[in-house]
RNA sequence: GCGGAUGUGGCUCAGUGGUAGAGCAUCACCUUGCCAAGGUGAGGGUCGCGGGUUCGAAUCCCGUCAUCCGCUCCA
């Protein structure tokens, strides 16, 4: 594996399609990013792999997609908006930054103690709802979907009428006033989440974490990842939110260093507590058999989509040899390439185009296809080598004669004549192989 | 937000006071016809943005925006 620095992929992000800064003719906007025509579909396919393993491949869990635009009840209640908030210092001598309320006037630094006026820094994006802006307006962008899923609790349970262990899928963008965005899309202030709130007894708690940590932990494995460039770090007790009795991060060698991709927390009934209390409602279950009323525990497997996309083109990137030239390769699961084929007629003379139409046409309903018929072919393999398209189906003279085609494999280079009456099927069966 | 560095065509960069360059990429035609960079030609930049100094600024000064590294952060 040749990984990449962050300049070289955010260079490939940029050049072939995939991320571009946001707002760039206007000198850019700090901190987000607008995905382009290959960067939206890998995106939706780390969400559809993401979904598909979550919610598709399980009878237990159910899917919502709730408002970004929230109540400030929820946040109340969820003590984000007293927890979200976090007084920081500067020391004016060291100019080391702490947060106000674990230092005792004195910077750990340095031991002066010429700090800064405590500032307040809310990382929830705060809005008025309706045209004026007064206090009863205030709506919040949600920092998390999760809440979401703890508000609709009973009306989930009420519908699927789903019984403990059940979980509650969501997908969705999700908002933070960060202090230091940075490293490209691994941390910015809007960004995508991907989240399952699973319910269980108090006493299962446990077993079910350990549980999601080896469930998530394989998603990423069976998705590609080579295994040394995944770790699972349980938290410290001092570092936990404020929610959580135990949490762990799946992390990613990132070119910085370990960085997190997912956090698997043990919320407890915290959050359903603290809504059926502020609310009212009652936010508990009724075990059918022995009708004992109890407030579920929850295990929260949370992961970042775009930060996740990052991370599978960092550990798909590579650079090999063709024919004594090199090469770059995304070797990328065929699930989450954004092109799963490429139909190249070997020409452009007239005679190949509708036979490559019509091999197109066969392909596009079971794959994302590309289409190129500019230059030569070698310089086209090489480009859908890029951007990690793990099948070239090539259209050549003698397919007007022999109705077969080429299929080349991304990363063996090898290739198979087809008959195009085949080609569906071989192709289906590449991809899921 | 603080400290340091940086900001020139899509990408990587050269140019340090006299009115913008290269390589790659892109497009057209020719050639080739299964693994990039053969030929001819073309398009594309008010040098991040704003202001100042100067006869003249990509080049000097100020401000601002953005990026990278550190502090911080936790999906």
């Amino acid at each position: 594996m040749a990984a990449p620095d962050l300049e070289t992929v955010v260079s490939l992000c940029k050049r072939r399609g995939f991320v571009f800064p946001s707002a760039e003719i206007y000198g850019g906007f700090r901190s987000t990013y607008d995905y382009g025509p290959l960067g939206v579909l890998m995106l939706r396919n780390v969400r559809d792999a993401w979904w598909r393993s979550m919610v598709q491949m399980r009878h237990d869990v159910v899917g919502i997609e709730a408002a970004l635009l929230s109540s400030s009840a929820i946040w109340e209640a969820s003590e984000h908006l007293k927890n979200f908030t976090d007084p920081l210092v500067d020391c004016r001598k060291c100019k080391e930054r702490w947060r106000a309320d674990q230092i005792e006037g004195k910077c750990p630094n340095c031991g002066s103690e010429d700090l800064t006026e405590a500032r307040q820094f809310n990382l929830m994006f705060k809005t008025h709802v309706g045209p004026v802006a007064e206090d009863a307006n205030v709506a919040y962008l949600r920092p998390e979907t999760a809440q979401g899923m703890f508000v609709n609790f009973g009306n989930v349970l009420q519908t699927t009428r789903k019984r403990l262990p059940f979980g509650i899928a969501q997908i969705g963008k999700a908002f933070r006033n960060e202090i230091t965005p940075g490293n490209f899309v691994f941390r910015t202030r809007e960004f995508e989440l991907m989240e399952v709130e699973y319910f269980v007894r108090p006493e299962e708690s446990g077993q079910w974490f350990e549980y999601w940590c080896n469930e998530r932990l394989n998603w990423f494995k069976n998705l590609g990842m080579p295994e040394d460039s995944l770790r699972l770090r349980h938290h410290d007790p001092d570092e936990l939110s404020h929610y959580s009795i135990g949490t762990a991060d799946i992390e990613f060698m990132f070119p910085w260093g370990w960085g997190e991709l997912e956090g698997i927390a043990q919320r407890t009934n915290f959050d359903l507590s603290r809504h059926a209390a502020a609310s009212g409602e009652k936010l508990e279950y009724t075990d059918p058999v022995s009708n004992e009323k109890f407030v579920p525990y929850v295990v929260e497997p949370a992961v970042g989509a775009t930060r996740a996309m990052m991370a599978f083109l960092m550990a798909a990137y590579d650079t090999d040899e063709v024919g004594g030239e090199s090469r770059v390769v995304l070797r990328l699961h065929p699930r989450l390439a954004p092109y799963q084929v490429a139909v190249l007629p070997l020409s452009k003379k007239d005679t190949l185009a509708p036979v490559a139409e019509e091999v197109l046409q066969t392909l596009q309903p079971i794959a994302m296809c590309d289409y190129d018929d500019t230059q030569s072919i070698g310089r086209r393999y090489r480009r859908q080598d890029e951007i990690g398209t793990p099948l070239c189906v090539t259209v050549d003279f003698d397919s007007l004669d022999d109705k077969a085609v080429t299929i080349r494999d991304r990363d063996t280079t090898e290739q198979v004549r087809v008959p195009i009456a085949d080609l569906q099927r071989e192709v289906a069966s590449r991809l899921a192989g």
